[in-house]
DNA sequence: CACGGGATTGGGAGCGCTCCCAATCCGTTC
DNA sequence: GAACGGATTGGGAGCGCTCCCAATCCCGTG
């Protein structure tokens, strides 16, 4: 208010420095910022004054020049490829950023969003990463071909994958069991009666997708299920629709769906529905996400939760684990899923 | 690979500085920031010596040293209330990062991403802004009882809201026509031949509700519908249950309802359903926003669609030109609502 | 061939902070 | 009362960059 008016050079050039407080307080600007950093070897008394000349000034610390020094930038980059936002189910993004948040919330973290979206921007963002732009970074929805992993392993930056590439993944992760969650839905199935449950998979490329595959697999014992009654898609609407006529023109005794993503689910429900058949009283249907999808379908579909937000939370926390202890071995964390059982199967 | 075992003292601290590129390149600190930052007055000599240089030894500025010379930080903040995240519509919060990334993506501007959930985290976050650690901010469901829009503006910091808190907005915004879309989604009840026409509203201290309802209002012409007809919610689905239920109970002879938002309406439409109502059949049912939720309510719901997307990428450039030119005036921009016809009406 | 002036160039100063070491302080001990 | 040693303190150096000015270069002109 008492400020110099506005104008670009003007604009926050008021700020106090560490040698004002330092100035104020009567003491010097080592003193001052042993206080700010919390360091031990200050007496009380400079403690207050110091304390007292912060609150008076509002000081804030610059957070360049203490970057530029100790060559942290507190700040953390979540990567999500831009693909994902749209084909996988729609809360897991927003549900990935709020977890991330809450984990970093006690901290002064920043999270940085890097949406990456072409070969190019992949490329931009390996320059940047590389660059030490931030202490650690977040990735989610990674491919088996995804390079990324290896060069943050190569440059030997903290990393945290939400979701591993295989079951040998090196870097740390945290991932939802997606094999069990299948498993459980299947059984489920099987439990009520089932008996030609065809499935709907993610692209096989991501593990989440082979996980799945595998659990519908396990559920069926040492009786592996005909072939004909797995079907290929990619986590879209539309891969379910097609995916849901390949299978009913293959197997049209089928009497079951496990479908590796709500959205593909529902895909599934449409056609099931253009073709006359009754969910679920000719064909049970089953999902995975427990988006707001599944609440929504008609029927409101069952589905396998899993809990990504406390998936963000944990990568979050792993992640600044790693930043603060950089020896620290890799860890792998694995989170339970649910069935949530609703009307559509 | 060729550099010395990890450590934390040693990671990363192998870039070659400005410098490092000016001795390599047999000229002055100067002369390589001058082409580094595209300034003029370099001879095409010395400009490819540098870039060579440049190439070879990989260099990336440093940004904190930048920063702190220049005190431009090169990011912007994009906020978010926390329990918008949940409230709202889901594609809303992807859709608008999705945009606001791509309205961000030919600069090398850097998107932080902050949820603010409570008092104190709305706190710290001023403090923040204070401290000038971002050159702009994008706002987004503002409330008109926010204090961040009206810090920013004494800040005189480049801002851009999402929604306006009014229509006196005095801040940069972008919003989409809301009052049309609800008079269009209205207007398309009464060309249908409904004619108690009930609506649910969001919260009335956020603009985009109170123009919902204005549209509403707007729509029935001269005679302004019942006040019986309008029940006040929240944007949840909970919210969109009582009320409807509180519709039900005022006017059981309603025969449509439009709701301020699809999740809301697929309340209502549970609602409906459980007192026997058909949809559309006894009672029509239109929401807004076009999200995920409409596409599979049952049956699929009619609902306004606003561009969020264009919303997002319209308030990156217009906020990447007010830190461009810091005098520019406030601009508005309206971005058009269409109607999405479905099977609801 | 000397001169004037615009184009180009080099590098000192300084942004605000942390790190670190030498200096100072103060309570004990003998 | 002097010496001793741990606790505290001050402030120089330097992080990598931009800004800016003085110095230099180079060309056309007289």
């Amino acid at each position: 208010m008492s400020r110099v008016a506005k104008g670009p050079a003007v604009r926050g050039s008021a700020r106090p420095t560490l040698e004002a407080v330092a100035a104020r307080a009567g003491v010097g600007r080592g003193t001052v910022s042993r206080v700010v950093n919390g360091s031990p070897g200050v007496s009380a008394k400079a403690r207050a004054a110091v304390e007292k000349a912060i609150a008076e000034l509002g000081y804030v610390p610059n957070r360049a020049a203490r970057t530029l020094v100790t060559s942290r930038t507190d700040s953390v980059a979540l990567v999500i490829p831009e693909a994902e936002t749209r084909l996988v189910a729609e809360p897991y993004f927003s549900d990935t950023i709020r977890g991330v948040t809450a984990g970093l919330a006690e901290t002064d973290m920043q999270l940085l969003l890097i949406l990456v979206r072409t070969a190019k921007e992949r490329e931009r963002l390996a320059a940047y990463l590389s660059a030490q732009r931030v202490d650690g970074v977040l990735l989610v929805s990674v491919h088996a071909d995804d390079p990324l992993p290896t060069l943050l392993e190569k440059l030997d930056m903290p990393a945290v994958l939400g979701g591993r590439r295989s079951d040998r993944e090196p870097l740390s992760y945290v991932h939802a069991d997606n094999a069990s969650g299948a498993r459980i839905a299947v059984e489920h199935l099987l439990a009520r009666g089932r008996r030609r449950i065809a499935t709907i998979t993610g692209p096989l490329d991501m593990e989440v997708a082979r996980a799945r595959l595998d659990g519908y697999r396990t559920a069926h014992g040492g009786t592996s299920p005909a072939e004909d009654l797995v079907a290929h898609a990619d986590f879209t609407e539309e891969g379910g629709v097609r995916a849901m006529r390949e299978l009913l023109a293959r197997r049209p005794d089928l009497d079951a769906v496990f479908a590796a993503s709500d959205v593909m689910a529902a895909g599934a429900m449409q056609v099931l529905r253009e073709a006359g058949l009754r969910v679920p009283g000719d064909v049970a249907v089953v999902g995975f996400d427990d988006s707001i999808v599944a609440r929504h379908t008609d029927p409101p579909m069952t589905s396998v939760r899993q809990p990504i937000e406390e998936m963000g939370r944990t990568m979050a926390q792993m992640l600044l684990d790693e930043i603060a202890h950089p020896g620290l071995p890799h860890r792998h964390v694995v989170l339970v899923t649910e069935l949530v059982v609703r009307e559509s199967s």
